[in-house]
DNA sequence: ATTAAAATAGTAATTATTCCTAATTTCAAG
DNA sequence: CTTGAAATTAGGAATAATTACTATTTTAAT
């Protein structure tokens, strides 16, 4: 199972890579196949797979049931505007103290842990008239 | 729309109840038939949902593609373990804070969190010879 | 150049979930 | 207690995301 290249491969790779959003499968799909038209679909799927076991990217869930792809793969966190659905880096300090705080009464090994951010991003908030950057409402699960 | 009782409904309600894991529809389905024979999948995906909807249950996404559920409706986080897949409830101090480290250079309104642990439980702790409650390395998205 | 391993395109299969419809159940009003 | 409209159901079809399969093509070591 030695790695081989593949043109369709280092195409999908870089197209995750010029890219801020964070794409599906499907997007990268519609998006290489205007330079790439008879790429398959199974094709980016499997690459996508691949990619992320050797760690060359990374897979997210966002809640919405669909697997988004980031070739960002230091540690960083996820906005998600409800609104429009983008998901959007975060530049912010480390919160891992929150695995310390979860282990207090826990009988285990908790190896890290997965947060992502909600609500209404910049842009969303011009547009339906919410004050950017105001008082922020609690939730968790 | 005024909701009217179903004899189905409270089974699937009683159901989740009364267990301590965080089931999938198709979990309860299994479960529900023993007593209630030919109650169709569709229904209880449709029930889950809606008493999701009024606030009586929750939804969960523990990143296996598939929605989980939970009766206790209480703020409150989950550990998942990587060995074994159970979800178990954590006993934890509030870290709402997090919320507020994320927005500092954010422009949005950030109006929450999802969070979950993920680990080895400590039932696989002792299944597998490792130290349970021991030091945790790092991992976040 | 040869050739075995890896990768691809295209399609079929799978899985979780939602949608559809005719039949049944609930429940308020007479 | 009947009636009837609205809600719900069972069962199956449909959808959507993803994976699996297979014959063919590509890669790269010898």
């Amino acid at each position: 199972m030695a790695l081989k290249y593949s043109r369709q491969r280092e195409v999908i790779k870089e197209n995750l890579v010029h890219r801020e959003d964070h794409p599906t499968a499907d997007m990268i799909y519609m998006d290489v196949r205007e330079s790439f038209p008879n790429i398959s679909l199974g094709t980016v799927y499997r690459n996508l797979q691949l990619l992320t076991d050797i760690g060359e990217i990374r897979k997210l869930n966002v809640g919405d049931g669909v697997d988004h792809f980031d070739a960002k793969t230091f540690p960083h966190y996820h906005f998600i505007c409800r609104e429009c659905g983008s998901v959007i880096d975060l530049q912010m300090d480390n919160i891992d103290t929150i695995k310390d705080i979860a282990g207090v009464n826990f009988d285990g090994q908790i190896a890290g842990h997965i947060t992502y951010f909600y609500g209404v991003c910049g842009n969303c908030c011009k547009k339906t008239d919410l004050p950017a950057d105001s008082a922020k409402i609690s939730a968790q699960e």
